[in-house]
DNA sequence: GGGTTTCATTATGGGATATAACCATGAAGC
DNA sequence: GCTTCATGGTTATATCCCATAATGAAACCC
């Protein structure tokens, strides 16, 4: 404990000393940045992430593809059905039940112009640091995101609520297998 | 462009290369430990953080918590109802429309055990990292936090949809000023 | 005292996500 | 060929979290 609280204080109380609360300060910036970044597109973080995904790797399947980016299949249909109704995206038969994902041309003009856009956000966010800094934070936050093994006696009584985090990002646990 | 699109992909496309995505990440990753590690005690994050204010400033306005904590002051009534319901605080009226907030010798105790179980999530996180890391994380975290002033040519159709991504959970941050 | 501001509350709606139930289809096995 | 099962997608539903607007009332200011 002693390490953990500092001197801290403020009108936050020890709140500033943890990493919780500094990473979701921050991620609430960005991503209200990236947010209004793209709202000129009528763009949200999630529609980026599926059409950066399925440009990636087109014809993917609509199941691996919402697995990949941590959303349930469920949620996964409105979404599709907005950017296909925007002529962003087809979904293609496959055998009669699976469908893969590709983008229209249009798509993919309008996936330059956000990523376009989202180099000017990620440069803004990026001003704030060096080159240095952008790739010790990001090996970091990989590093956390991937410590999926490290509460093994922790996460007791859970598995009552369910998460709520959000969708543009993998919230990995989520239900989801793999190929077919 | 070129510094931001190394070479990547794997099946996110150029989505890992992104701060925005990893802070993201790492961010539902940390936060879903936190509450799981909270669950025990029937807390969630936006509790804790009220606790831990309340805690550190007794008899704050309820106005001025919710600010600090970056929580709509609307919202913020039925959460201190909760609490106030569980006899974890009180509401104490200054002058007939001010409350000035305090917890119960039950909400110090509460607390205590909770601030227990968050350093060991805090720790469970900082696992992953050295000494000279995490301070170099939150250092980083909160200078990104902090760009309020970065985006001046950005936020351009903006102010179209309402933030929504914005004050969550311990969303300790947001927007808050500070003292009166 | 009357207008304005501040503080709290109620009411309402939207967005995002989880869950469960439900088709349909393709694959496997006998 | 027909049953059985797993898979892919869809619908429907419930919830949670948050934002906005409107209301009520007290304090503040001239």
């Amino acid at each position: 404990m002693d390490a953990l609280h500092p001197e801290v204080a403020g009108e936050f109380g020890p709140l500033t000393e943890y990493v919780g609360y500094a990473l979701r300060r921050a991620q609430l910036k960005v991503f209200q940045d990236f947010i209004d970044t793209l709202d000129e597109l009528d763009l949200r973080p999630a529609h980026f992430s599926v059409l950066t995904v399925v440009d990636a790797n087109p014809g993917i399947l609509q199941s691996r593809a919402c697995a990949a980016l941590g959303i349930q299949k469920a949620n996964f249909v409105p979404l599709l059905d907005g950017l296909q109704r925007r002529g962003l995206l087809r979904r293609v038969a496959l055998n009669g039940r699976a469908n893969g994902l590709h983008l229209t041309d249009e798509g993919r003009k309008l996936l330059a112009r956000a990523r376009r856009l989202h180099d000017r956000h990620e440069r803004r966010v990026l001003g704030v640091m060096s080159a240095l800094e952008r790739k010790r934070l990001i090996a970091t936050l990989s590093r956390i995101a991937g410590l999926d093994e490290v509460s093994p006696r922790a996460a007791p009584a859970a598995a009552r609520r369910s998460p709520s985090g959000s969708a543009a990002a993998p919230r990995r646990g989520s239900a989801a297998k793999r190929s077919p």
